[in-house]
DNA sequence: CGACACATGTAACACGTTACATGATTTG
DNA sequence: CAAATCATGTAACGTGTTACATGTGTCG
């Protein structure tokens, strides 16, 4: 459910054909999230089948329209905090989760391996990110896009690896400390 | 692909039969997330077909072992790092680039709105796990993962916050500062 | 002309998820 | 005995994703 929301974002400023909207969201999204046109339109059928958009085929040009429904369910999306109960599986929760029942030695071998990753990976970026300044920067409304699509991912990796280091305290203060090792 | 090599890592403990995965499961993730067993069957299902586990069938008694092909697998598994490109699309993400599609003015409603809720969200969290340590603890290793779920979720919680101001910052520095109104 | 962007679609598959059916065993 | 837990499975559906087929227009 977010390709759904997002045509339907584009479309609630107006009708739009498929191929207009691939465009539309990846232009949205900075570039750094493409989107297969077939998916656009799979995902618009089953838009028309649950009522939040409508065809209009005017002589063979096909564009859809917003209805309704859809601005109530866009609104709804725009309005909701996702509450998450369960909260999500994530990857990297889990597989520290079921590391933990292999012993908290391979635990701790994992999150070493998980950490150094996200380090390189977070340089990389940063690298990449100062590159990009030097570049030209396609358009404004998708400079700023990407950017915030970056900081994004920069935040994100920074708390993993916090919640990283959380985890090798808490296992750390939870194993007998024999036979640890650090 | 995420219960897939869930149940992966519980199998290269040892066999096991469909039930014991998934109590496995829940129990090795702190009882947070809750695992449909039907989900279990279906993909073991799909983990035989992919030569990842075999069945063992003894007198009715069925029960799932992991392959050479599935020590492998989840060896990768371990090993990977969650290159992520594209990177995952995320629903904040898309909310507020979406919204900045429709204008500043719209997009920082959504965003204040996002980091109202989000706080709201942190202080219950913060509170329920007050609480629960008050109440009784189950086991001790379910104690500790559903400890570092509490740990994550808040972690998380607390980057899309410092992200949501970040946006804000961006989006204000991006906007003619006329009709913009804070 | 040939490559590329524009434009529309279909088919197939992946995984996740729920609801349902069925029965054995345990326990209050 | 009744309810809960244990135990196995099937059917159906939802979204995301890719590969493929097909055709038009444009530009170097």
């Amino acid at each position: 459910m977010a390709v759904r929301e997002g045509l339907l974002a584009l479309l609630s400023d107006g009708s739009r054909y498929g191929y207009q909207l691939k465009t539309g969201f990846e232009s949205a999204t900075g570039g750094v999230w493409p989107l297969n046109v077939g998916q656009v339109y799979t995902t618009l059928e089953r838009l028309e089948r649950d009522g939040l958009v409508t065809m209009l085929d005017a002589a063979g040009q096909k564009s859809y329209e917003i209805t309704a429904a859809g601005r109530e369910a866009l609104g709804d999306w725009w309005q909701a905090v996702p509450l998450e109960d369960p909260p999500p599986r994530d990857e990297l929760m889990l597989k520290v989760l079921m590391a933990i029942e292999h012993g908290p030695q391979h635990a701790l071998e994992v999150l070493t391996r998980q950490r150094t990753a996200l380090i390189t990976l977070l340089s990389q970026r940063r690298r990449q990110a100062h590159r990009r300044v030097a570049s030209s920067p396609s358009s404004d409304a998708q400079a700023l896009s990407a950017q915030l699509v970056a900081d994004a991912l920069a935040v994100r990796a920074e708390a993993d690896l916090r919640w990283l280091d959380l985890c090798e305290s808490r296992i750390l203060a939870a194993s007998p400390n024999r036979k640890v090792v650090r």
